[in-house]
DNA sequence: CTTAGCACTCTCGCAGGGAGAGTGCTAACT
DNA sequence: AGTTAGCACTCTCCCTGCGAGAGTGCTAAG
């Protein structure tokens, strides 16, 4: 009785799972044959069921249940069974022009990216900032604010931007910190933290020091944002959808929606994905309880990384209930992972054609 | 019968409304006399509760059902019937303790803001970035990402930051963007909209102009990012909170979740009241249908603003279902708004002592 | 290998009934 | 006149039972 996949039975699961990822019922024999015009009866299809549900592609709940399939049953199907539908060109079309309107704006390609994610796929989005790998410092401004306030703005190689302020004892004019940012600069450029900590330690150590009492108090403070920045590596996850999975009808319980919530809000069982999607290229998806997590069992995520490993890199997905239209889902995902890189690549002035 | 609001009945209404607010049923005359110990009967307090009713403080939802305040009646406990409980000095100390330790963090203060008054609430929260009323160009950096890629950051008077990239034909080096973010630095100090507008202007028209082609391509969109900023005064609404007001028994049907996520990523309803908040000093309480929108009849804000005309001004609030617990959420957002004012007022040099 | 037939199981929705809680009213009491 | 006890009435809530419906698994025949 040990049952083979045949080809007929694979044709049975693929229908099964199409079918209850769009109705969200359990699905029965007589459904199958009904709505595909099957040349077998429901009798013949019922026993291949069994078959199926025996190999651990379906399960059902109660005796007298339509099949259901099982993360295994889902597993088959994004590998091997289901229809690739890429997205339309004019979908693709009014996806790309959006983001060209929003070019010159990196916090609003996040946005974006994570509303077009979370309203194609019906589902909740993540996406985060791109980042290079290792901290590298670019630049740096002081700002009085007054007196003995200062803005001090760090602009690190990725592009990423922190804000910190900076209170000191003695009053400096704009004149003043405009040299002393001019110097920290210079000595500054293109390094690393460990870099920046050396340029510091060897100061302090110096008989007649380069810097001042300010400009080590700012390098101490440049020091602390770039670990702090390159320790969030993509930690920062940006998410949107909340209201578009409440449509999906697993939400119509509260319960589930907490889970999810907290699931987008913590990036509990989001954040160790995250360096195994930065590993490869493509689309990866993670169904239900594959990646060991039990908060996740009942969800599963489709990511890919976008950017590139010279410059910078970041990861955006979508994530939803395991009955979730992976076609659909790996298709926008991979199409807007694309046009992000080439953005991304456009504004580092990488020459795709090559 | 026309009943009149007698010291017993206020006493009454009050004991109804604390009660409800804690426990969320329905009040019965019964629950009254026994857990208050009061020295009436339960008839005598059916007698009052009726005509409480009459007044339009209470109702019921049917004939054998305790009673629940209605908006009015809220309104009453909130101007004149609950007594006032300030947070602990414990609380407080443990909060300023929190901001002091993010002090040199814009972001992460509204971050802390949103997440303090949510977790001491139990509400969701809304908090907006402090904003000048007027854009005032502060400084200008332009950074070179590559040859043709300039990264733009521009600082405002009240320390917001907007961050653009911007593609040109001919490569520059860093040298030569500093100077031209000296030079528009040195034409722009402290400059409105206006001003920038009318320097372009002018120079558009000049015979030899100040600026070159880039620079022109900069000022534009210096003036595009100013306006943005300015029309979205306190319009970014960061909130907080969703996980926490889900405890609260209202939001067991997931009807009620989609409402409260459409009203804090929409700022539909809260928008509307910012003017409001801005213009008055102190904790603002708007109860259920009190202002004209429909889907906020169930819900109800405690606001205040904090910082100072002078520099800068936000609104911090909590947002929940009208039964709230609106003593604990006023003490919470007065104390709040004051630290955050104080934060801002030493950030920018101001004697708080005068 | 396929199919028809049939018994069996489980869910779901609905109706009925009783317990419980609370009110409003009336009449008596202080 | 205010207060209280008593009581009928109403409405919810929960439990139970029951029948309809859907679907399966098995068996035996095609």
């Amino acid at each position: 009785m040990a049952g083979e996949l045949t080809e007929r039975r694979q044709m049975i699961l693929k229908l099964v799972i199409q079918e209850f990822i769009e109705t969200a019922q359990p699905i029965s024999s007589k459904i199958l044959v009904e709505r595909y015009g099957l040349t077998y009866s429901p009798a013949t299809v019922r026993n291949e069921l069994a078959v199926l549900e025996e190999l651990g592609y379906l399960t059902h709940r109660h005796t007298s249940d339509g099949r259901i399939p099982t993360d295994m049953g889902y597993r088959l199907f994004v590998e091997s069974l289901m229809d690739r539908v890429p997205l339309s060109p004019a979908e693709k079309r009014t996806i790309r022009h959006q983001f060209y309107q929003v070019r010159s704006d990196l916090d609003q390609w996040i946005e974006l990216a994570g509303a077009v994610l979370a309203r194609t796929s019906q589902n909740a989005s993540v996406v985060t900032m791109p980042r290079a790998y290792e901290a590298r410092f670019k630049h740096l401004e002081l700002i009085a604010i007054h007196d003995t306030t200062i803005l001090m703005v760090l602009v690190l190689h990725d592009g990423s931007i922190k804000q910190q302020t900076l209170t000191f004892d003695t009053p400096r004019t704009q004149e003043e910190l405009r040299r002393s940012s001019n110097k920290l600069n210079e000595h500054n450029y293109e390094a690393s933290v460990r870099a920046v900590e050396d340029l510091l330690q060897t100061d302090y150590a110096a008989v007649v020091p380069v810097f001042d009492d300010l400009e080590h108090k700012v390098l101490e403070m440049v020091i602390r944002a770039m670990n702090q920045l390159e320790e969030q590596i993509n930690a920062k996850i940006h998410s949107d959808g909340l209201l578009e999975i409440l449509n999906q009808p697993e939400f119509s319980q509260v319960q589930r929606v907490r889970q999810m919530i907290e699931i987008l809000q913590s990036g509990k069982g989001l954040g160790s994905l995250i360096p195994q999607v930065l590993a490869r290229d493509g689309v990866q998806v993670v169904i239900g309880g594959e990646h060991g997590k039990d908060e996740m069992r009942e969800y599963s995520v489709v990511l890919a990384r976008y950017g590139s490993n010279d410059h910078a890199v970041g990861v955006l997905g979508v994530i939803g209930p395991t009955r979730m239209a992976y076609p659909r889902s790996i298709s926008t995902v991979d199409y807007i992972s694309t046009v992000m890189s080439d953005l991304l690549d456009e504004m580092y002035g990488v020459d795709r054609s090559s």
